[in-house]
DNA sequence: CGAATTTTTGACTTCCATCAAGTGTAGTGG
DNA sequence: CCACTACACTTGATGGAAGTCAAAAATTCG
């Protein structure tokens, strides 16, 4: 990945944005369906946006934001409830897309997050020549209604345990794909929003955190904080 | 999973708007989106195939259909488990599109359904010079994401009794958007189906059914028929 | 009709929500 | 620095909802 970038530098110096460059994202979604002039003008006509944990992220007006890669750090999706608490329904990880038009549905920044946003007016314009684009922003709606109906699975048939071992093991993996054992993180949501987002309580929560903890196949080293000591025994807890 | 296709209706040459004009579905989904030069082609292309309940729906080979609308019927979208038993992930009603493209899922007949299948190689060729049609199956393809995302929650967070009544509920709106007291219909699906698209088990399906029952809110005629007596009461207990 | 399947009902158990109290852990301001 | 508040998290006791096991009743179908 690392040595792609580079070899792009030298082929095309000071011709693509130095930030489309050095992004983590360069080659996920959209952004690997681009030619190189393409990005080119996606480049200069992007905005790299910081939002700190917990601020919602919007999109609106007439330049509203069609999609964005997550370039750092975790977001999570929700809609609101009648009786005023809100529900999560999806957690986008770094290095990926946030097709914020796939559904009424607030974003908001997990944990201290980068977003590329491309303007509503400069996507359809890119879609409009680059089949290519158009076809992976369906494939990645297609993912995620598939996504969406595996956890639906997950939700209804998992004991709460195996929920939380699952969520964990969903962390690591998104967090680093080749992290193993001895792997450190920070949980990127509060157990009331892992709660929310499980279908669980709180107290629920916390007991299947301090059980896992229990059979020592992570160390809670703090609140957020949290060490994997056997990714395989976490795995078989997962319910998978 | 032997005897897929029962029954193959050819309609022929020349006759074609008559068969898509008296089509329930003409102005649902795709079709809507066409030109009537393109449904005179779509006409001529398409097959209706019938399959009685229980029949598994399979798109394969070469020309593998993408795209069906259900004309009549209802069709549920399971995954297999890796224990060999299954998941009901969706339900789609007539008259609706069937985006099989969408996941990897088995598309199973409930009822006795009647499907407008569209091959590949034609849907792309429309997909490719009518930009309306790339749109509406986008956009169902995101609704499609929002539906799921509704379920989840309502997986996660209601009680068995108000998952029961919300079927109910959604059997009674898509089967007749019309229909009030008195309204007269069959479950589309077994006990045990329901049990394992609400994730529950069939015992407690049985259970809150003779509650709802109980309650006067729908008469149980026999097995399968029910009887709605108050709409607005089923509203009530289905947590909306 | 009789066999097989589906559905209902009952008794018991388990898991998780609820209610309640206690323990950190920041963050603010005196 | 401490006192104060506010919030996040943990732990315990209890009850209820739904799962499990088991068997009867109803329905379907050959």
């Amino acid at each position: 990945m690392t040595q792609v970038i580079l070899t792009n530098t030298f082929i095309y110096p000071g011709e693509i944005a130095a930030k489309c460059l050095a992004c983590p994202v360069r080659f996920a979604g959209i952004c690997a369906a681009l030619s190189s002039d393409e990005l080119n003008e996606v480049g200069l006509k992007t905005t790299r946006r910081k939002f700190t944990a917990g601020t919602p992220i919007f999109f609106e007006g007439d330049d509203v934001l069609i999609h964005g890669n997550i370039v750092t750090g975790v977001v999570h999706l929700s809609k609101g409830l009648s009786d005023g608490r809100q529900q999560i329904v999806a957690l986008q990880f770094s290095p990926t897309h946030l097709p914020v038009k796939t559904a009424r549905v607030t974003a908001q920044a997990a944990t201290d997050s980068e977003i590329c946003a491309i303007p509503n007016s400069l996507l359809n314009e890119i879609v409009g020549s680059n089949a290519k684009v158009e076809e992976t922003i369906y494939k990645q709606t297609l993912d995620e209604v598939d996504e969406t109906r595996h956890r639906m699975r997950s939700i209804g048939r998992k004991t709460a345990f195996e929920k939380i071992a699952n969520l964990i093991l969903m962390f690591v993996l998104k967090g680093d794909p080749g992290a193993g054992n001895g792997y450190r993180f920070e949980l990127p949501l509060t157990r009331s929003e892992i709660a929310d987002f499980l279908g669980l309580t709180v107290e629920t929560v916390s007991r299947k955190l301090t059980k896992l903890r229990a059979t020592k196949i992570i160390r809670i080293d703090s609140g957020r904080s949290v060490t994997l000591n056997s990714l395989s025994r976490l795995h078989d807890v997962s319910g998978c």
